[in-house]
Order: structure tokens, then C-alpha cells, then sequence
DNA sequence: TTGTTGATTTCGCAA
DNA sequence: TTGCGAAGTCAACAA
């Protein structure tokens, strides 16, 4: 990744033209090669970019970065306050999905779906290999650990499966139950969690929305 | 502008809740206080954000974004590579041309691409539930109610429906005709606006542009 | 201030 | 691969 501090206009020409008057900026180049030109200020959103795959030609005082179907993002240089170079590396991107997480969310203020006296030991609980979603115990004092999906599906099984044999290597957890939790579990998927002795719950999402009482919701 | 090459890990809590591991990453901190994770790949959306109005509170290794609404972005620093700032003032801002606006204004211009001897009432021809994008007359006088978009979707056809629903009962109107004018129409949308008796015509941006009569643009 | 609509939308999932 | 729908959408503009 490069990040240059520089005083520069830029010239968009694809699928619209958009031309940036001089002003001091922030370009950033990534490994990819795209090319995102930013203010001090708005939104995450660059003033003008140009999307991967492309490919930079730098040629003196003028940056020339063309896209895939023929699009051009122009920059040329006026003053150059700041150039540097890092190498950052693959990301894990890890992102939770918001719907799967507010599903997450009303579950772990509704244990009760699972059977009577669960009690939370908390959410997101940690492992090396990531995190499982609900880590309870249940009425017998027993850990739970539970997978939250939208869409049950087979690679939630192994997930899950990962995390049940990383946790049951554990003295102070183990022995440690596995719950498959969705709104929809399609039939392999179920099938492949009862073989693994891995419970099976379709859950419903507006059926629990309507009996949280909200308090729970930030907003 | 503040830039911070790290270690580091990130969490978000809003409307959802999200969780990046550690890595090398990018973070940008605004003049307004917002904040962007990058990593070194994807498109120009960072892996997390926070948007402004809100506040960074740094406290040691760990920073503490808090927005408006009371959503919070939390920074893990492990390891910092990088820590620089720099002053870059207000941005002149952008100059689009290509979108929309311009589509309209050009068909506007060129209404024989429709048929011959049609004339311009008005564009942006208002009516309670929102304007017309082009309001015309064909060569037998009928009027026509033309939607205009760059991509043409379902959505797109209910809203000149709906348009034509309320024309069609001004007996000083009535009867209305639909055209649904468009850089490309989705097969959908274009079964829905026939079965209407909405007539569908897609437009060729660039060459309305090169036949248009030498108006000089800017870029 | 609030709502509606467009976007170089981007992003993810399903067919 | 393509197409459709959601998004922490963002941002501009009108009411």
C-alpha cells in the first residue's frame, strides 16, 4: 500500500466524467493496484477511485490508471507533500453479517428456544480459530456451543465442527455440545449435524423479533 | 488527516455488529473525527468506519470511536508501523457530468429518437406524487409521459405506472401514453412495461452526445 | 428537518 | 457467470 500527500487534479472518465479542481489530497495505492483519492473530510467514500482490477502507468508529474473496460482515472501531480510504501498483507476479512448478528442477538436474550434454565457465558467467545457465536451452559451445567446462521448450510456445520473439536480438547469446558441454529437448515446440512451428533433448531426470525421486547435492540 | 499503519484488530457495535482480527492495516482519521480501517486490497469500502458526526477518545492502545446514535468503533493497536498527520484543508469538491441530469437533458434535445414531429412540454413536469422527467406531445398531438433512467429496473416502471394512473385521469391530458427511456433495461422491467402498454426504448448515451449539435462540455 | 432517489454504487447470495 | 436485492449504504435535492 503507498500513500502519497500531494497536491494534485484528478480526471474520471468512464461510465460518467468527473473532473477534481487542485487541491491538497490523500491518494492511496493499493496492492491490487486500484486507486482511491481522498479529502479530509465526508464520508468513507473517496472523492474519485478507480476499482481493481486496473493497472497504475506512471509517466513524471501524471498518474494514468485504466480500468478494465477502458475507464481512465487521471491525477496529475502538482506538489508532492508525502510518499510512502507498506507492505500490509492478505486481510482475514472477517465481517459479520448484520442480519446474522441481530439474529445472534435476539437468541442470546432467548435461550429459552434451546430448553429451559441455558445460561449465557457470552457471545462471540473466543477461540483461536475464531469465535463461537452463543457459548452457553445448559441446565445441567453442561457447555453449549452454538452456531448462528441465516442460511444452515454445510460449511456452518464444519464450522462448527472446527470449534466443538478445538473446545472439547479443554478440560474446564469440555465436554462441549454443538447446536446448529438458523432460520432455514437445508436437508444435508442437517443431515450432516445429527450424523456428527450436532442438535438442529430452525429458528423464527420474526417470531422471536415479536416476542423480544426490544430493550435489547440498540436501535 | 491522521495516518496510523498497525497492527490491530476492530470491532463495531451499531446496527450491527462486526469483528475484524488482527492485521496490518490502514487507519485514517479525518478533520471531522471520522475514522476508516483499510486494508490493502478490495474496493474503495473500508473493511470498517465511522461515520461523522462523532468522536475518537484514544486511551493508550485502544481507541474508542463513539457516533451519534451511540454506535462505537473500537481499535485494538498491537504494533504501530506508521503514525503521521497531515494539514489538507477544505476540498474544492467534485464536478460530475454523465449522469442521469444529463441523459434527460440530452433526450430532451433529441426527442426524434422517439418519432418524428414530437414536441417538449416540459421537463421535470410536476404532478402531486413527484415530476415527470419529460412531459411531450407526439405528431398526432397525444401526450406522452417519458421516464427517464440510466438503468432501467422494475421500480422504474411502477413509477411511471403510477404517473400515468394519475395523468390519465386530467381530461385535459387523458389520454397519456408511457415511454420507459433508458441507457439498458433489464428483461423484467421490460415485460412488466409492455404488459402496461408502456412503450420501452434504450438509449445510446455516447452516441446522443456525439450527435448532439457540438454543445461544448467541459470535460 | 425529513423524505425520496440516484450511484463509477458495492457486496453477497442464488440460479 | 449473471442477476437480483440489501446496505452501518452515501449524497444530493426537494418539500
Amino acid at each position: 500500500m503507498r500513500l502519497v500527500i500531494a497536491r494534485c487534479s484528478v480526471d474520471y472518465a468512464g461510465r460518467l466524467t468527473a473532473h477534481l479542481p487542485s487541491a491538497l489530497r490523500l491518494l492511496i495505492v493499493k496492492a491490487d493496484g486500484s486507486v482511491l483519492v481522498h479529502s479530509d473530510g465526508g464520508s468513507y467514500k473517496p472523492l474519485n477511485w478507480m476499482s481493481p482490477p486496473c493497472r497504475l502507468t506512471e509517466a513524471g508529474d501524471r498518474w494514468v490508471v485504466t480500468g478494465k473496460s477502458g475507464e481512465t482515472l487521471t491525477v496529475h501531480l502538482e506538489e508532492v507533500i508525502s510518499d510512502s510504501a507498506f507492505v500490509l498483507g492478505e486481510d482475514p476479512g472477517l465481517v459479520k453479517d448484520g442480519v446474522e448478528a441481530h439474529l445472534q442477538e435476539l437468541l442470546a436474550a432467548r435461550l429459552d428456544v434451546f430448553g429451559e434454565g441455558w445460561r449465557l457465558v457470552r457471545r462471540e467467545f473466543p477461540t483461536p480459530i475464531g469465535p463461537v457465536d452463543l457459548m452457553c451452559r445448559n441446565d445441567q451445567g453442561v457447555s453449549v456451543a452454538i452456531e448462528v446462521k441465516r442460511r444452515g448450510e454445510i460449511d456452518g456445520v464444519e464450522q462448527l465442527t472446527r470449534y466443538l473439536d478445538l473446545l472439547n480438547r479443554d478440560p474446564l469446558l469440555a465436554p462441549v455440545q454443538g447446536v446448529f441454529a438458523a432460520q432455514e437448515i437445508k436437508p444435508q446440512a442437517r443431515t450432516l449435524a445429527l450424523d456428527r451428533g450436532i442438535r438442529c433448531v430452525t429458528v423464527d426470525y420474526d417470531a422471536l423479533r415479536g416476542t423480544d421486547d426490544g430493550a435489547l435492540r440498540l436501535f
